[in-house]
DNA sequence: GCTTTTAAAATGTCAGACATTTAAATGTAA
DNA sequence: TTACATTTAAATGTCTGACATTTTAAAAGC
């Protein structure tokens, strides 16, 4: 981890690579303490502002913590799932807002994962998955709920469904994809007709988890694929419209 | 943008979540100039040290790129799909080394997604996706392989499989799941008969998704996973023998 | 023996300087 | 006029040294 030749990069890009490395690579391992910036300004024969450029690089990703004080530094963090779903979650959106991702790719990825679940989460659904998922169908219902509120409840609904699945991990590769779609979602504007229809699919959904049909669940999500997308390009059209006009 | 309170967080940690926040909200646009570090300096009333370590941070996440000499500075990045697959990567790899997360967990989500692009990629596949699985399937034949090489084919296989669905937000998705198994694989030992199973596994799958059959995929990626699990099991049962003699 | 004080170690921040890189502006010759 | 070389200015990259703040452990005092 001490060498750091003289390549192009700065050094405090190469310095967080070469820690980065060591504590992906299992060299360091979690809650493990690195030296004081001081003495890896030595070892690296750099200055200290430099290895504190290539810290603040590895905190970003939430790869290491720093603590104040006497014995304090900077130690390797345990990545919790909180975090992944965090950095995964600003990653997606970004992803989305800036490459122009269709509206149509967007939401076939989404449903397309989220289906992926649906098998495991018909078989291990809890009471409390159940009850969560009830009670935003019945915020969904209330007309006086803000588009933005809708969207908020459908990613909770949603984000209910997927973590039915009792896996974690498949939770966190969700989050992103659900909730990266919710500014998307957030140009569509709901009418009482179409809140209607979702509320209705929603209700299929969940009665088909209670039910431990993962068919008839897959089924109903296909569907609210299919109308999510009409309800998009009505909204494309209209814009469409309003700027010939 | 320009408020600060007096938290208690480092200002560095503030003044990148101020700009992170003028980003990701749309405030300022790809490739936009950021002010100059001086004039970030005056505008948070700070050091330019401290200004420096907040983009440090920024640049970490792949949201700005700083480029020298004159007229350069710092600039909102357009978060490329590679960019946005490395972070998903080691962000996954970090999650499931630090957690402990049991193989049967990690193996699950990894073929329930999978098993998500099956579909689309049974209906779109192109002549180049089946070359390279094809390519692979017979690499993995080849008997002077090692255990690393013959993983990191798996890895290439599975995503040619996933690319297969032309939708690059599902490829970005997949790749930090697949990817991030790899650590956890090459703890298996392939013997010679597990590899003739995997690849008579991963023929059938070339074989359905070119007969545009996705349901055979599927139960070939359903037999894929269960035998990935009884050859994990093996190795946990081999290893704890080992360590009670 | 318990509490308080003190000291030390570490990160957080600042100021100013110099080095390096890059592109535009300028100048010069064909 | 055009092409090329030179200069120059603006910006990031890096260094040095200092001080502020926080936190813990050890020392001092009762």
């Amino acid at each position: 981890m001490k060498i750091d030749p003289d390549k192009k990069a700065d050094l405090s890009a190469q310095i967080a690579q070469a820690i980065r490395d060591a504590i992906v690579s299992g060299d360091m391992i979690v809650d493990e303490r690195l030296p004081s910036e001081a003495e890896l300004a030595d070892q690296f024969e750099v200055s200290r502002p430099t290895v504190r450029e290539a810290l603040k690089r590895l905190a970003a990703q939430s790869l290491i913590r720093t603590q104040r004080g006497a014995f304090g530094g900077a130690f390797v963090n345990k990545l919790s799932y909180e975090e992944a779903y965090g950095q995964q979650i600003t990653t997606s959106t970004l992803l989305l807002s800036m490459n122009a991702v269709s509206f149509d790719v967007a939401c076939e990825a989404r449903y397309a994962l989220e289906r992926a679940c649906t098998p495991l989460s018909a078989e291990r659904r809890t009471p409390d998955h159940l009850a969560t998922m009830r009670a935003e169908i019945h915020r969904q219902g209330h007309p006086g709920l803000s588009d933005e509120s809708f969207c908020a409840s459908d990613v909770t609904f949603h984000r209910a469904l997927v973590d039915a699945a009792c896996n974690p991990v498949l939770s966190y590769q969700l989050a992103g994809a659900v909730e990266a779609m919710q500014p998307l979602m957030n140009m569509i504007t709901f009418t009482a007709r179409s809140r209607e229809e979702i509320v209705r699919l929603h209700t299929r959904i969940a009665d088909a988890v209670e039910d431990t049909d993962a068919q008839a669940a897959e089924t109903a999500l296909h569907e609210l694929e299919a109308y999510t997308l009409t309800l998009a390009r009505d909204v494309m059209a209209a814009r469409q419209k309003t700027r010939q006009v």
